[in-house]
DNA sequence: GGTAGACCTGGACGC
DNA sequence: GCGTCCAGGTCTACC
């Protein structure tokens, strides 16, 4: 079946795939020639669906099987979130409405963050991403989805992402050995195991009113979640107060402001002070000479 | 609060 | 083919 969702304008829908990788990242599968993403879904009801996305007038065009009045209520919810298809950016492009930087943002629509339908999917990715390469990330969550995963009924190549009770049951030894995570391993148990217990409301965070600074300590609370890691949660989740400082940050900034000296996070964080709470998605949409410099000679 | 070293994997490189 | 080095954030112990 196919149905539309709408989106509050502007919406683009290419910008909010290639907004950050997790497009690279299975279960999502993203066409760019056909400008389709695909993602493996897992109902509530343990069905497990391939869903097929793509740019409709206002919105987004879903193609699924054929689903009841309940499931395709829990995709829409989903993909709503997924896509921040109900998302405000008009107050983010008044505040940079005069920094040719970012000159492009407002007219291709940018400023929503591709995101995972749970939370606790996209903090699993995250701590993926910490300390290492992002083919290693890739590796990781490809071992973790065809390790763990539901699979596709029609095509059992293709799985799920694992639930945080799956991921409880395989445990640590499991996790670092087959799946091949290393040190954290054991990060990504203890959340799992505290998830599907019930102990952490983990997506209770999603529509959480706390101010960003506490929504930011809840998140370091979780193991192998630091500040890099903790900024880029908080851009996920709609918050742009803080910067995801890694190694490619230090490495643009210095290109881009400081002659390629080497520079530290205190002196990124000194740059982008004067954005407020908009510096985070300033930061993650800037167009970045350093990205083009081979081209630029 | 700040700093140093350990954690772990896989790619790059030299022999 | 083997050994060594390196990149990548976070944690822990220590000051």
């Amino acid at each position: 079946m196919q149905f539309t969702i709408p989106a509050r304008p502007p919406f683009n829908f290419r910008s909010v795939v290639s907004s950050h990788g997790w497009n690279q990242l299975q279960p999502f599968v993203y066409d760019e020639t056909a400008g389709t993403l695909s993602y493996i879904l897992r109902l509530s009801t343990g069905q497990v669906i391939d869903l097929v996305t793509t740019a409709a007038d206002s919105g987004l065009k879903v193609n699924s099987p054929r689903l009841s009045v309940k499931e395709k209520a829990e995709v829409t919810n989903i993909l709503t979130w997924m896509f921040a298809l109900d998302s405000d950016f008009s107050e983010f492009y008044q505040a940079i409405q005069d920094e040719p930087a970012l000159a492009n943002v407002e007219k291709l629509a940018r400023g929503r963050v591709l995101r995972s339908p749970t939370l606790f999917e996209d903090v699993i990715r995250t701590i993926l991403t910490t300390n290492t390469l992002w083919a290693a990330t890739r590796r990781m969550v490809a071992n973790l989805v065809q390790q763990f995963g539901e699979p596709l009924p029609s095509d059992p190549t293709r799985r799920a992402f694992p639930t945080a009770l799956s991921l409880a049951a395989a445990g640590e030894g499991r996790l670092r050995a087959e799946t091949r995570l290393g040190y954290r391993a054991p990060y990504i148990v203890d959340l799992a195991q505290r998830v599907a217990s019930g102990e952490f409301d983990l997506e209770a965070l999603k529509t959480s009113c706390l101010p960003t600074l506490e929504l930011r300590r809840e998140l370091l609370k979780i193991q192998g979640i630091g500040p890099y890691a903790s900024a880029n949660l908080l851009m996920i989740l709609g918050r742009s107060d803080y910067l995801p400082i890694d190694s490619w940050a230090l490495k643009v900034v210095s290109h881009e402001w400081h002659a390629d000296q080497p520079v530290t996070p205190a002196q990124v964080q000194a740059d982008m002070d004067k954005w407020g709470r908009w510096q985070g998605l300033v930061f993650w949409f800037w167009d970045w000479s350093y990205n083009h410099k081979d081209s630029a000679g």
